[in-house]
DNA sequence: CATTTTTTGTGTGAAGTTTACACAAAAATA
DNA sequence: TATTTTTGTGTAAACTTCACACAAAAAATG
């Protein structure tokens, strides 16, 4: 009620952002956590998150989290569900914006202010408390959902990546196994990628070629959608 | 701060709920709104919403609400995106947790204890207060998106419908026009629909075939997802 | 140095899907 | 009875999807 006239009694719950950062390391979906420093819960692992500050919105309030525990500004996030179960936290009425997060592990250094933190994959995760086991699964649902129809990628590999990279972050979001052949086929058919013509440098095998994602298709693709189905 | 030891002395913005109603005319899509019967903004038109209250869910108040309005239970309701712009209600810091419901117009009947409401098509909409153009704006987005990728109709068609009633919503929708050969048979091939061997009654000119949704096939698609597109 | 292992690049044919398009029949109106 | 509007239906061409196999690149092994 900090401006206007108009004065409203209704009691007030507390709101806070939750961040569910998914990162790839080559092979499986990993998510970071936090350990809580206090109690309720102290050392439990969370998903980081915080209150909201009466001057920021939603999307300011998590993406400051974000750059608190990764360092990482310009990253692309995105709001999924509020969760607002009158029970869900034991500290009282709270209600969570939740957003998801698509980072590259490689940039993302350790805030140093920081409590600890911890990357984990999605197949070994420890056990969550509050209700953020649903909010990892929900944006976890909603990622795959979206992976279906707008290109995904751009945002967790590295500005080079071979197609067997690529290949390989759909199947660890998806969890099946496409045909290497068809897959590439797809992919290059819709016009999602750019032949650097250059190939992979330290390779423990035979060397792949790099590609990069084409910003304008990616776009276009993003807006227009285009089905992955094998 | 009901409830466990532990308090937290943040700020705490108002939380509130609105709700986007969709209804479908047999041509245009129409939105439910209601007439503001106080200050500020009074007589203006806005989205059915109100403040949350602490012992019930997010979910449950949008509900409460649109049984309010229109007299239903058991709607087709979706939470898609909760607004938190710190400037975006002129009464203070009130963030929203909107929905959209999808419901059959016919089924509607005003409540009685209700302020004014009326039905606006989406190319005839009054001028709507605080963000409520944004909200609805967002909402239609988002059911866009969802048309092109689950089936949709179920909650804003009657029991029977004919094939070009079908036809109708979804070009509504998205304004755009499908062929009728090819829309007919694209739904026909997904298996969505029941053929009822039986013809619409009062016709103007010549009486179509009747469907109803198929509903094993409508949740099949609805979770594995189907391309829509000619 | 030869052999083995792993991974990459590439192509084809069959099956299925999408698209564009036209005509005849049903019912009401004039 | 003729006219108008709307419905039901089919086909061919273009394109997409899918299943599948072999040869070549590089490193590791002995």
């Amino acid at each position: 009620m900090q401006k206007g006239t108009y004065t409203y009694d209704y009691p007030r719950p507390m709101v806070a952002t939750d961040c569910v950062i998914f990162g790839f390391d080559g092979t499986k979906m990993q998510v970071l956590l936090v350990k809580r420093g206090e109690e309720p819960y102290k050392d439990s692992w969370v998903l980081p998150g915080g209150f909201l500050r009466m001057e920021e919105s939603a999307e300011e309030s998590a993406r400051m989290m974000l750059r608190e525990k990764t360092g990482l500004r310009e990253t692309y996030i995105e709001q999924f569900h509020t969760f607002s179960a009158p029970e869900r936290d034991v500290r009282g009425r709270v209600i969570s914006i939740a957003y998801y997060a698509l980072v590259r592990k490689q940039e993302v250094r350790q805030g140093a202010n920081v409590s600890e933190v911890g990357w984990f994959p999605l197949d070994g995760l420890p056990e969550l408390v509050f209700d953020h086991k649903d909010i990892l699964d929900m944006a976890l649902a909603k990622l795959r959902e979206r992976i279906m129809f707008q290109p995904v990628g751009f945002d967790l590999l590295p500005e080079k990546f071979t197609m067997r990279a690529l290949q390989s972050l759909y199947e660890a979001i998806l969890g099946v196994e496409f045909d290497r052949r068809n897959f590439s086929k797809k992919i290059l058919h819709v016009g999602l990628l750019t032949d650097l013509n250059e190939t992979s440098r330290p390779t423990p095998k035979r060397m792949a070629k790099l590609y990069k994602f084409n910003a304008e298709s990616y776009g276009r693709l993003k807006e227009k959608g285009f089905r992955l189905e094998f």
